[in-house]
Formats: C-alpha cells, structure tokens, sequence
RNA sequence: CGGGGUGUAGCGCAGCCUGGUAGCGCAACUGCUUUGGGAGCAGUGGGUCGGGAGUUCGAAUCUCUCCACCCCGACCA
C-alpha cells in the first residue's frame, strides 16, 4: 500500500469526549469515527486489523472443529418468548416492529436461534458433539454506552454453542476451547490471563474469563504467585491469614466515640489497630427486613458472595439510613454484633479476631474488648469479603496477587438452560429423547482492538504486536517527491516487499520527516525502515523497532536477510 | 433511569455575564521557501452559532421548549 493513495486520517489534537487511552487513539489514528452514542463506523485502517483478529479466531475455531455459521441480527420475538427472555431481558434487547406489527428484535446474543438450529438440524447423538460459531454484529442497548468500542451498543463479537449428550462430553469441548483460546490469545501476541469466573446471569456451572492484561482494566483479577489458580476477585475464596482466634485477654468495656462514624477516624481517635475493628453493615433483607455483614475494619464488601447468602436480598442493596433507625433505634456508624438483634453474618477473617473494637449499638458509643462466645454468640462464619494482595491463595499455595484486566472472551457451560425451554432434544443410544447439553464460547472481537491498545501504548501512539498491525513494516522516504536515488531505492524495497508477502505501507507523500513519523509511530507500525540520500550513498538503510530507543544502521546488501527476519518468527499461522 | 455538564467551521476553543450582524489555533486548498521528529511566509475557502418558539428596532448572547452529546451511579464480550 502506498500512503498517497490510503486514506491516513490522523489526528494531531485529542478528542475532547474520548475519555480513555484506548479510544483517544482510535481516534486519532483514524481507526474508527462515531456514527451515534455507542454506534462506529470502522475505518480502513482500522478494519485491517479489525480482520487481523478475526482471522486469527476462525483459524483457531476451525482448528478445533467448530463450524462455522452466519446467524441474522434481526431475531423474531416468537423465540425469545419461547425462552422466557424477551420478559427478562429488560431494555438492553433492542425491540422493533415490522410493517405488519409483527415484533423482533437485534440479537444481544444468539442462544435462541441456536438452538431451534439445533431442534430442527440435529436428531441423533451420532451427529454430537456439535459446536457451531459465527463471527457477527450484535446490538446491546446499553444504558450507557462509553469507552468507544469497548463498550458499545453495536459490536462484534464470536459466539460459538457446542451441544453434548452427556456432562462429560461437554468437558471434552469445552477443555478444547479453553485450549483453543488460550492459542488465539497467544497469537494475537497480548498478556492475558484465564481466570475462573462467576456464570452470571446466563447461569450454568463452569465459567471461564479471559482477561487482557492492562492497568486500566475495569476488573480485578487474582491469581497465585506460586501456583495456576486465578480468578475474577469476585469470585476469588477469601482465606484469613490466621487459622485462629485470638484469645480473649481483657474485660469487654463501653467507651464514648462522640461524632466518630468511620472505621478510619475510629481507629485514628485512640490508636486503635483498623484490623481490630470490626465494621458492621446493614443490607435489606429478602423477606424486606434487614440483616447484618460482619466484616474487619480493613477489609472490602464483596457484593455478590453476600448478594447468595440465605435470607439477603439478591442483587445486595445496603439499607438505607432512615430505616436502620427506625428499626434498631441507633443510626449507622455505631452498629455492632454485640447485642445486636439481627441475623447477622461474620466474614471469616472478623471471626478470628479476638478483644475487638465495634459499635456498642447506641449512639456515639463503641465497644472494646469484645470478643466472639464470651459477649455475643459464637459467629456465623461465611465468606464475604473482597480478596486483596498478599492473602494465601485459595488451593493452599503461594500468595494472592491482584492485576486489573479487560474481559474479552468468556466460556460457559450452559447445562440444559436453554434446550430445556426452546425443547431442543436429540435421541440417545435407545431412542429416548433427551435434553441437549449446551456449552457456549465468546469472544468480543472488537473489544479485543480496543484492549490490545489499552495494553499497548505510550505517549507518541499505538505499537501493535506483528500479529495485530495493520501494516507490519513502514518504508519512510525522506524526500522521496525530489530525489531520484531515493524513490528509486524505495520503490525497488517495496516491491521486495509485496514479492515475499511483507504488510509493507510506502510513505510516499511529500511530507517533512517529523510528520511521517509522528504518523507511523501514532497508528502503531511495529517496523520502520527509513531510506534517505546520506544513507543510500553510505550503502546502508536505518532501521527503528516502533518500542525501540534508538535507530540502527545496515548495510544495504543485507536488506535480503533482514526481511526474511522480519518475516519469520510471528504471524505464520501454526 | 437519577444526578451533573456541554452544544459556535473537520478537530480544539474564545465570544454569551453587560444584545449591535462571528473570531483564534490546528486541519484543508493555492503559491514560494524549507526537508531527519508534527516547519515559515503570503493568500483562499468553509459557520442554518444544535432545532423550534418568544422578547426586542436588532439575539450566538436574554426567556421558554425540544433534541443531541459527554461525565458520575446500577449492566456486560
């Protein structure tokens, strides 16, 4: 490709509304332009490697006998009602009527159609497993669209279904995926991690996130400095540190704490240790009263551990104030377990603290001193606390550490959610019909071009990893448009180039030096040759990694060799 | 949906308070000079001031209304 004739579109001054590294840069490298609120257009640039990472998924689902398919966006609401989750689904699903008042809508996902596929297609257990996928446009109708594509309405996403007779079939597939995406992650050339995750909404029992690594991440992953283990912190089995409780040492005691509300300027008062405090919190109860959360001073509310706990109100709503008061008599900030008339739930870690600090359950007063069996019932011990770095991991080796990530691919085994409702049944080794066995496999296509930038960026731009360039190598003429010897030698390397199928882009436009390269270094070009006068005579070219500090010179009779580098070692598929 | 904010040239902004017929930088176009890290000079084009209604001799500016977009919270690949 020759620069004069592509339509580089950069831009020299951040868009104001683009809020994070990712989608200022997509932004300014002209990758993408905004049609609507979470809607984009993908540019040319922008498309190339858009089909980068979508080549690389096809190649790895093939790879492990996945089909592929091409679903419609526009879905029938007859299927959803079938399901049940055109009530659900709230009003993320984007609803349309056609001339005759028919309803549908823009598939958010693709479970449904699967499976009446399925129903229709497949009759016997000789025809499974099965695993059908598609690489398509899926519309969500988010309250909030932000971040550019990696969270828009309108993206592109793989979604792949696997059916199965039995359990253990759906391990085998769903083993092969986890494998296969492990294979794509690796060739796109980005840090990831796998992390066991929470099925979610979708429900079923085994979950995977694939997580790309990126201190802008919006999740919180852990895993173990010594071991495999890692998971979505909020899932992530929090272990105390102590495996027992303290002794009781002193006499309970009543102290006053005038105007002292937080655990912070409790402990900062009297110099009190926060890890002997214990904070308790108040959430709505489901039977509409309310039930406490025992938690150490220092450590995090994990919502949704706490959201399963029997008898508390799901998704977990802290109470609010006013009805604290009213029915325990106190306001918040001087709540404790003793004494206290409520069910109440004490995190592992605070039922192993011993002569601790609390609220006395009366205003401006707090308890020290206290202790579990001696002054309170002995604790209702129960997991409900945020993991945090340094804790012992959770399969008893080594240490938790904590990395932010950007979920961009999750994989679920599904059970008979779906085939039990849509009726998607096939007959077994007697002729009995049975309820298929689903597995389904995401990957959010291009949310990945946005997180492989988050990754991979500093303040010039965009490297990409070779896998993901758009243009693998950039030739900069200096001068190109007024000396013969360099166009000459320019031309001659670019059709070197396109000889030994080299992603090359020719900087061919009349532009001073600092302009080509701002350019080059901003959409992300992972390799620079820069051919001028001064160089051609001394018989060398100068080359410049997009990562590198400094620039080298080579001879020009080595040109042969060092393309055949360039080449070599990423990008042949494997 | 609740709370906050912004709409003026492709992008970034000023002008609005105190009404008088729209400006700056970048980008684009033309010419000359320049050519190893976002050049200089000279010139050119481009705006229903988000839409509508109102107040006024006169509205980007004041009032009302609608719309769009952005930020903070609950969702997700």
């Amino acid at each position: 490709m020759k620069a004069s004739r592509f339509h580089l579109a950069t831009l020299k001054e951040t868009p104001v509304d683009a809020e994070i590294i990712s989608h200022q840069l997509m932004l300014r490298a002209g990758m993408i332009r905004r049609l609507a609120s979470g809607i984009y257009s993908w540019m040319p640039i922008g498309l190339m490697i858009l089909r980068k990472v979508e080549k690389i998924v096809r190649e790895e689902m093939n790879k492990a006998g996945a089909l592929e398919v091409l679903m419609p966006a526009v879905q029938p609401a007859e299927l959803w009602q079938e399901s049940g989750r055109w009530d659900q689904f709230g009003p993320e699903l984007l609803r349309l009527k056609d001339r005759h008042q028919r309803d549908y809508c823009i598939g958010p996902t693709h479970e449904e159609v699967i499976a009446d596929i399925f129903r229709r297609e497949v009759k016997s257990y000789k025809q499974l497993p099965i695993n059908f996928y598609q690489i398509q446009t899926k519309f969500r109708d988010e309250i909030r669209p932000r971040f550019g594509v990696m969270r828009s309405r309108e993206f592109i996403m793989k979604d792949a279904y696997s059916f199965h007779l039995n359990q253990e079939c759906l391990q085998q597939t769903y083993d092969l995926m986890y494998q296969a995406y492990s294979n794509i992650f690796d060739r796109f050339g980005l840090a990831y991690r796998s992390v066991t995750a929470d099925s979610g909404t979708i429900g079923g029992s085994g979950s995977h996130e694939f997580h790309v690594l990126a201190d802008s991440g919006e999740d919180a992953i852990a895993f173990s400095d010594l071991s495999q283990y890692a998971a979505n912190v909020e899932m992530a089995e929090a272990i105390p540190h102590e495996s027992r409780r303290a002794q009781a040492s002193k006499p309970i005691e009543t102290i006053d704490t005038p105007g002292l509300y937080t655990i912070e300027d409790l402990a900062a008062s009297a110099s009190f240790d926060v890890k002997k405090c214990l904070k308790t919190l108040i959430a709505d109860a489901a039977d509409g009263g309310l039930v406490a959360l025992v938690l150490r001073g220092d450590h995090e509310l994990n919502a949704i551990k706490a959201a399963r706990l029997e008898g508390v109100a799901s998704p977990l709503k802290l109470a609010d104030r006013e009805k604290i008061k009213s029915i325990l008599g106190n306001d918040i900030g001087s709540i404790g377990p003793v004494g206290l008339d409520l069910k109440t739930w004490v995190d592992r870690s605070a039922a192993l603290v011993g002569d601790f600090v609390c609220g006395a359950n009366s205003d401006d007063q707090h308890y020290i001193n206290a202790n579990w069996g001696r002054d309170c019932d002995e604790p209702a011990v129960v997991d409900i606390r945020n993991v945090e770095e340094g804790d012992p991991s959770p399969d008893g080796n080594g240490k938790l550490k904590i990395l932010r990530g950007i979920e961009v691919g999750h994989i679920f085994q599904l059970g008979q959610k779906y085939s039990e409702s849509m009726q998607a049944t096939v007959l077994d080794e007697n002729g009995k019909a049975n309820f298929t066995l689903m597995g389904c496999y995401g990957i959010g296509i291009t949310r990945v071009v946005a997180a492989a930038i988050e990754q991979n960026n500093d303040e010039r731009g965009i490297f990409w990893p070779d896998a993901l360039a758009p243009f693998r190598l950039v030739i900069c003429p200096i001068n190109y448009h007024k000396s013969e010897t360099v166009k000459k030698q320019a031309e001659q390397l670019y059709a070197l180039c396109i000889e030994r199928g080299i992603e090359v882009l020719l900087d061919d436009r009349p532009l001073r030096p600092g302009v080509m390269f701002s350019d080059m270094d901003l959409i992300g070009v992972p390799h620079r040759i820069v051919l001028s006068e001064r160089g051609i005579d001394a018989k060398q070219f100068e080359y410049k990694g997009r990562r590198d500090d400094s620039v080298q010179d080579i001879a020009l009779t080595e040109l042969p060799e060092f393309l055949e580098k360039l080449i070599s070692p990423a990008c042949a598929p494997n």
